[in-house]
DNA sequence: TTTGATGCAAAGACTTTGCATGCTT
DNA sequence: AAGCATGCAAAGTCTTTGCATCAAA
């Protein structure tokens, strides 16, 4: 089994199980940003042996290796969503369901390159505070509901 | 007792009371926006009356009445966090602690000014959703603790 | 074989709710 | 006086943890 997630997995000092195979998949197909409970019932669907404090123990170990990152649920309820973290830094967040959505590559792309990096840069020597990740978020409402879900 | 508070809680369809005035001032001079519950403590310095579920409903209020937003809380622990909705719309975060602070006015305004609205705009009608607050985060790491907290 | 991962259930953290009482209007 | 807001405690979510068992390396 020395597939390629194996190897992910490896670099980021992970053991790679059939369980931390399945959700790492769910996460990264998904386009919606799933919650921990979300993933849970995608996952439970093919793998019936999983728990979702595994779901909540993996993710929390994608998250200290850098393969995943939380986004914030600050939407309906109040439930922690999740990412591969690719370079997807523009969301779409409905105020209304929570849901969490990628803009399209191309746009993201077109909208984030003009935020001049040296105003960032001076901000970082204002304040003392060091930049990761630039994260634009379009805080609104679909029209109607994105990605089927 | 018709001062300014007042009559910006009439407006909204609230009424005005002790906790609330108290509440309200407390998230409008803070600079870091507080968890509802750093609220409760703020607050329950100065008015010994006061419950924490007030703190929430009286949020949930304000929220409901535009005089307030919950942001993500997606740092350290997961609770929400609050602002008075002003035209901070670029957030530090940090990922370590979660605490999110305004950046400077001038700074902000400066960033947020090289989004280009027609492409918001094109987005908007290739998505179907509706833009109703542009949210940018810097996420990342102070150097030391902001504001004294 | 060693060591980390899993599953279950219990505990913990954050938030909401029901209801009697009090206060704003 | 009428009706919303408060306070308390209990209930509800979401998430983490302890521990025995299991599986990856």
């Amino acid at each position: 089994m020395s597939d390629e997630l194996q190897q992910t997995f490896c670099e980021h000092g992970l053991r790679c199980t059939r369980q931390r195979r399945a959700i790492y998949n769910a996460l990264s197909k998904s386009c919606c940003h799933p919650t921990a409970d979300e993933l849970f019932q995608m996952v439970k669907k093919l793998d019936d042996g999983m728990s979702l404090a595994t779901v909540y123990n993996t993710l929390e170990a994608f998250c200290c290796a850098g393969l995943a990152y939380k986004i914030a649920g600050c939407g309906g309820n109040g439930s922690t969503r999740y990412d591969t973290g690719g370079d997807d830094h523009l969301h779409l967040r409905c105020r209304k369901t929570g849901h969490i959505v990628d803009a399209p590559h191309d746009l993201g792309e077109r909208i984030l390159e003009h935020i001049p990096q040296e105003l960032i840069n001076e901000l970082q020597d204002r304040i003392g505070f060091t930049v990761n990740k630039v994260q634009l978020d379009l805080v609104g409402e679909f029209k109607k509901s994105p990605c089927g879900s």
